[in-house]
DNA sequence: CGGATGTCAGCGTCACTGAGATGG
DNA sequence: CCCATCTCAGTGACGCTGACATCC
């Protein structure tokens, strides 16, 4: 499950930030830890992960200068593209017991759930 | 949902063994890993807080002197049916969006997954 | 000898708390 | 003054690894 996070060197929290970055664009550290549940104090660390391994760049907001403007590279973009294949391959094989009806019905039970 | 946990002064590992203690009766320490998924260095110091707080006891194996039987004590029980209730009470409150009939699809799903 | 048991030390991830500095 | 943002230090739970001594 995890190996192919291991192999890019990345831990759960860098693929979300990756993640929300690639859906949301360019977000304050704030915005950052709002979109993906994870604890404002674990993004700073996480963020400068991401700036350190060239996979993400932050600029300051000339408007708000409390702001770190975080943005994806293309580095990132194609690190997280590697991750959401293993990903997909790793899901894949936990929901072969499954067939394509039981999945949508686990989905929608789960979703129910909160 | 670990509320009940905390005013009992005992985590998730605490419960687990009070919980194989109950239903396999006195083990050796190896049994309680296995029997409860928790790795054996985690049982060693998880024994000694039940130990530490009277919910239960231990004593050398008289025909295999490697051998720690532990054993729930009356103390330990008693915490354990509190422990049971109060999970009981975050279930029903969990599963609470879903039907009877959607419950058990829902645990014939997961069993399939595990 | 090989294998099982118990013990200890340490590391990494996830999750949270509290505090402080800076800026709006 | 109040609030948001960012940063840092620390704690706890969980899960694992490696090592070691003891005993069967």
């Amino acid at each position: 499950l995890s190996e192919a996070f291991t192999a890019e060197g990345v831990r759960g929290y860098h693929f979300r930030l990756l993640a929300a970055l690639d859906q949301y664009g360019p977000s304050s550290q704030a915005d950052l830890g709002r979109h993906t549940g994870i604890d404002e104090s674990e993004v700073v660390a996480t963020v400068r992960d991401l700036l350190a391994n060239g996979l993400a760049r932050s600029r300051l907001d000339s408007s708000d200068r409390r702001r770190n403007i975080v943005t994806i590279t293309k580095k990132g973009s194609q690190t997280l593209e590697r991750l959401d294949r293993g990903l997909a391959a790793v899901q894949d094989a936990l929901l072969a017991p499954l067939s394509t009806k039981e999945r949508h019905t686990l989905v929608r039970l789960l979703q129910k759930l909160g």
